[in-house]
DNA sequence: AGTATTATTGGCATAATGCAACTAAGAGGT
DNA sequence: ACCTCTTAGTTGCATTATGCCAATAATACT
């Protein structure tokens, strides 16, 4: 082993590593993301993303860390998680001279979030993303990366590429277009849209399965495999 | 401040953090990405991203610390660069039980880096992306930052979106074109190609530049500003 | 002047998309 | 039975973007 880099190791500080996660869904028709209120410093009493600090003693690696910390502050574990970006500077967290961020970003349905929350958080809500991006209330930096994570979220769907977990097992044609259009923020052509779902074969028909309501059945999909890569 | 967490602080082992760095360029009509022999442990003799470790007492931001990785390792400071992604995860390296990596992407003029390399890297080699991503003798999992770089730098480069620094002040339209054919790995349609730029404005005439030869003078453009936003 | 070569533009077929209307299918009222 | 309301799903057409191919323009060299 090099003697030099060797040293290196033990002899410079390393920062603190937490993970962040940025959390969206689709509610009331907009796109939104999820807060907790910290009851610890920095920043007690303000809104922020949900997050935890990296274990290397139990987490395998950094997809396993962001899986642990959904677990433990919210109770859940995602289907489908996206490591967004990592930040980190000084003074960022006043817990330590120099910390590190590592952001993931999932899609969830509204429900699987409880209103019960886990340690750390003492309130939790869903806010629409365009007012959290205004929000100047938020801590540290965390209005940057919801702006991050919408932008890229936007690029998924606008590129038809449906974050699995985030629909139900079967949904309606109509189902994918008012969530794109909630995504994106505005609204979107029927026929276009359907066009260009069946040119990419993003979603497949399960045959015979209907939803019945006060009109029209609509026919049932389901998201084809394979198809986000 | 929250006894719970300044105890996880003090407590908690945090992983070895490292800074690399995935250097892209054009050369020979291909995309090439710059390799640096290794002369230390981990896998000393094999040929690596360029890398190096996270000062908190030098860095300001994980920018910074790029920044001087490049300067330190390579003698250069990037126009400009782009955060790729982050990777950690246990026995990731052996030199620390735990040890992230956030790497950054950036292209740039081959002649920008001198043949003599820095601290501990006893070689530096431009490789054509294909052979190194195929190559199973890179060191850690960098034949798959290279490949997540090489899809990111595709991306932009088919959106039109063109990395300051890494042409000259003043370039041709067929400088543009050719070196769009080399990332991408396809022949572009000129006419096609001509009017993509026009609608999306990204390069501005220089009134009457021309880049002479021994044939037809070709006007030189320069990149406009604010388009890659 | 003629030739070779690159630069730049233009025409047209094809594909993608937006817009608007149309048909289809159910529930419920008369 | 028929009409109406509403949502589901399709079709036709204009507009736009793109790929393909060729025409024209400009220079150096013979």
């Amino acid at each position: 082993m090099d003697d030099q880099e060797a040293a290196q190791f033990t002899q410079h500080p390393m920062p603190f590593v937490r993970m962040e996660l940025a959390l969206l869904t689709v509610l009331d028709g907009r796109l939104q993301v999820l807060l907790g209120r910290r009851t610890g410093a920095p920043d007690a009493g303000r809104w922020a993303l949900p997050g935890g600090v990296l274990r290397i003693d139990l987490d395998a690696d950094l997809d396993a860390a962001a899986q642990r910390v959904a677990n433990e502050r919210l109770g859940i574990s995602l289907p489908v998680i996206t490591q967004l970006c990592a930040v980190g500077s000084q003074h960022r967290d006043p817990r330590a001279p120099w910390a590190l961020s590592v952001v993931y970003r999932a899609m969830l349905a509204a429900e699987q979030v409880s209103a019960s929350p886990g340690k750390r958080i003492d309130a939790l809500r869903w806010t629409p993303v365009d007012e959290a991006m205004a929000d100047v209330g938020l801590a540290l930096d965390h209005a940057h990366l919801i702006q991050n994570a919408v932008t890229v979220t936007r690029q998924e769907f606008g590129a038809l590429r449906f974050p699995v977990g985030f629909f139900p097992e079967q949904f309606t044609l109509t189902d994918l277009q008012l969530a794109s259009e909630a995504v994106l923020g505005r609204k979107l052509d029927k026929s276009s849209f359907r066009r260009r779902l069946n040119d990419a074969a993003v979603a497949v028909e399960v045959a015979g399965a209907m939803r019945t309501g006060a009109f029209r059945p609509a026919q049932l999909y389901q998201l084809a495999p394979n198809k986000n890569d």
